[in-house]
DNA sequence: CTGATATATTCGCATATGCGAATATATCTT
DNA sequence: AAGATATATTCGCATATGCGAATATATCAG
């Protein structure tokens, strides 16, 4: 009785998306999407707990959102598929619309007090 | 001292995201993108608790990714911007990517057993 | 081999999330 | 108003997630 394997690729498809669903992780993602960057840079640039980054590089590892390249003593970190940047400025993209909505609304309410 | 607006930022593109980042929720999404369906429809369709497709659609309506019609003791859900359709797709292919790069590997790796 | 630096993992703990059952609310019909 | 149906919310409970501190592991220099 192998559950089905719709419903696996939905949990690994789940898995894909909630590896976005940190805003640490967001920040990682787009830092690599400038270029490559070691474990130590990440930890400066977005001001975290180096423990905070491993395991946060970890998540995105596991799920093959990026890739590493060892250089000695430091593990460079990169974007392992584009689309990932897409997808997220497609997701910023539907957030800006929907801020736009509600602030509208909120004039039109505020006007009317 | 507001937190920054950029910090605030990046904590609603994490919420937009986190709403992707269940199965069932991703289920309700694509079955929104065929066309609207009230809740009965959607409990029967993805086979699923009334009270747990309820809280679902809260949360995506909560994060601006669904929208509600009422007709009648009926209300029905649609997508409220088709861009999420485009991130799932774009996501779903970095899913597939990765698998396929696995698979490759695990090949390679059998050979040589 | 030893010390220094980079990265990963483990451990508690606090908070968040998902679930079904039960209950509440809203709308329509009569 | 009362019953029927649709939807939403609340309540426990179990599991998942994120965090910093501490610790472990890996690599290099000397």
């Amino acid at each position: 009785m192998e559950p089905s394997l719709e419903a696996e690729i939905g949990r690994l498809h789940a898995a894909v998306c909630s590896a976005l669903s940190d805003p640490k992780r967001i920040a990682i993602l787009y830092a690599l999407h400038e270029g490559p960057k070691n474990v130590t840079e990440l930890t400066e640039l977005l001001e975290l707990n180096q423990a905070t980054t491993s395991r946060h590089l970890k998540i995105l590892r596991d799920r093959s959102l990026v890739e590493t390249q060892r250089d000695g003593v430091h593990i460079y970190y990169s974007l392992a598929d584009e689309r990932v940047i897409e997808a997220l400025d497609l997701l910023r993209g539907v957030l800006a619309s929907a801020l736009e909505r509600r602030k509208t609304l909120a004039e039109v309410m505020t006007v009317r007090t």
